[in-house]
RNA sequence: GUGGCUGUAGCUCAACUGGUUAGAGCACCGGACUGUGGCUCCGGGGGUUGGGGGUUCAAGUCCCCUCAGUCACCCCA
């Protein structure tokens, strides 16, 4: 074996390389139908970027290193704190709500495993100085939509979603105090990977009763929306949090992606920065990590940049969702493909088989000739496997009467055709019309 | 950072309880085939058996270390 790239990072051959062009584009595609506008930072950070956000812990997690300049400095792991920067810095020119999306590369120093690799790249669209509920659907929506035009349907894919809102007014109803709430959210958090003697153990550690702590469990292991009204009436938090996630519903529904919709009160994001609705993308049947995480974070702008404005947003990998699509098939091949092969029929023909592909490359279509004299059989199989679409021969039709033999390569037996080289110009073009 | 499993050609895999020069299919290149493709046939290149050390008359095979892959833990931006 000869030493490839660093553990974690991956070579992009061709063929992968255009799958993951094929996933950009429907990123792209997405964000900009909601008016998203794209933007990126800097690959390399000050590292107290992250550190005044994470706390020195992170640094384990980093890329970092001192540069020729003594400064300390990361690649980037995430975003998040580059955008808040970003958006801060002209928080006052920037017409609100802000609607911006990027596509970065993104680097951790972490053992890979399924799904995490030590670099990726990651669709992250954020809203910025909305905090009405409208904002945070219309989020969850540009995620479904993504979802949607990667032929991801609602049976493919779940979006969990959450309220920290509603589920602190839940606990408190039932009794929680304030103090272990955030242990509360801790044991939930847990939800799916710990047993229930240990979940309560963490309720009751932070003074909470075992009878409140198997009640609010088993809440969270429901998250029955109409169960949820019935047991809160007339308690005014918990009403208000549901009456914002009706709305959140009703908006999911004109949006056209109310079917990906799951109420799950489990999801909580870790112990971050979150303040409202939280949300985080599975596949349905449960295989893989989660697809593409996100929610509701308005303070993090006042911790990071000083500025007081409500903010939410996503990121979605590309390794977990990319498995996922190749799992599903619904990840195209990313084989060769040219348009038009322009074969000399003999040595003699060289130039004036380039004179004709330069003529089909200035109408748009790509072109590949050969680079050494080969037989005409060798041509055909090298232009199949190139994925030519057709294949024009060039000869002494051409040199005497300014004709050109085209042949369609796909089928068994291609039509061939003789056209003027006058017309095949627009022949070939009309053809790249009518097949995209 | 911790632990389990796995490393043979570009890929998928063979090679008896340790025993000759580590094989096959696919892929790649060439030929049959210098005016017409997918097929077929023939040939070729390609390996420090991940690396290093040890045991043995003899190691792809057994032992140790290391590196890498993979899965889980930790963490999740």
């Amino acid at each position: 074996m000869s030493a490839g790239a660093l553990p974690g990072f991956r070579d992009f051959y061709p063929e992968s390389f255009s799958q993951r062009s094929w996933l950009f584009d429907r990123w792209r595609h997405a964000a900009r139908g909601f008016g998203f506008q794209e933007y990126d930072g800097p690959p390399l950070e000050p590292l107290d970027l992250y550190t005044k956000k994470s706390g020195d812990e992170i640094v384990g997690q980093l890329y970092n290193f001192e540069d020729k300049g003594g400064r300390a400095v990361a690649l980037r792991p995430e975003m998040t704190p580059t955008v808040a920067r970003m958006v801060a810095s002209k928080a006052n020119a920037l017409r609100k709500p802000v609607r911006w999306f990027s596509m970065p590369q993104l680097f951790r120093y972490e053992r890979q495993q399924k799904g995490r690799l030590r670099e990726h790249f990651q669709l992250n669209v954020d809203i910025f100085g909305e905090a009405d509920v409208s904002a945070d659907a219309e989020l969850l929506a540009v995620a479904c939509t993504v979802m949607r035009d990667c032929g991801l349907g609602p049976d493919d894919v779940k979006a969990r979603v959450s309220d920290r809102r509603l589920l602190s007014a839940i606990l408190r109803g039932l009794g929680v105090p304030d103090e272990a709430l955030s242990a509360a959210f801790g044991a939930v958090d847990k939800i799916e990977r710990e047993d229930q003697v240990a979940l309560v153990k963490r309720f009751t550690t932070a003074g909470v009763s075992e009878e409140v702590a198997v009640k609010a469990l088993a809440m969270v292991r429901a998250s029955d929306f109409d169960a949820l009204r019935r047991d809160f009436a007339g308690h005014a938090e918990v009403e208000e949090a549901l009456t914002r996630f009706d709305e959140y519903r009703a908006l999911l529904t004109a949006h056209g992606v109310i079917d990906y919709l799951q109420l799950d009160l489990s999801i909580v994001r870790g112990l971050a920065y979150y303040t409202g609705i939280v949300f985080e993308l599975f596949d349905a049947k449960g295989e893989f990590r989660a697809i593409c995480g996100g929610g509701r974070y308005d303070n993090l702008l006042q911790a990071l940049g000083g500025v007081d404005m409500p903010a939410l947003g996503f990121g979605m990998g590309d390794v977990v969702l990319g498995e996922l699509l190749k799992a599903r098939g619904k990840m195209p091949l990313g084989s060769a493909d040219v348009d038009v092969w322009v074969a000399p029929v003999t040595a003699e023909f060289r130039r004036s088989a380039v004179e004709v592909a330069t003529a089909l490359r200035r109408v748009g279509a790509r072109v590949e000739t050969p680079l050494r004299d080969q037989s005409l059989g060798k041509q055909m199989k090298a232009a199949n496997a190139a994925g030519a679409r057709s294949i024009v021969f060039v000869g002494e039709g051409l040199r005497d009467r300014g004709e050109v033999e085209w042949k369609d390569l796909r089928g068994t037996e291609g039509t061939q055709t003789v056209i003027p080289l006058a017309r095949l110009t627009d022949a070939v073009k009309a053809a790249l019309a009518a097949t995209p």
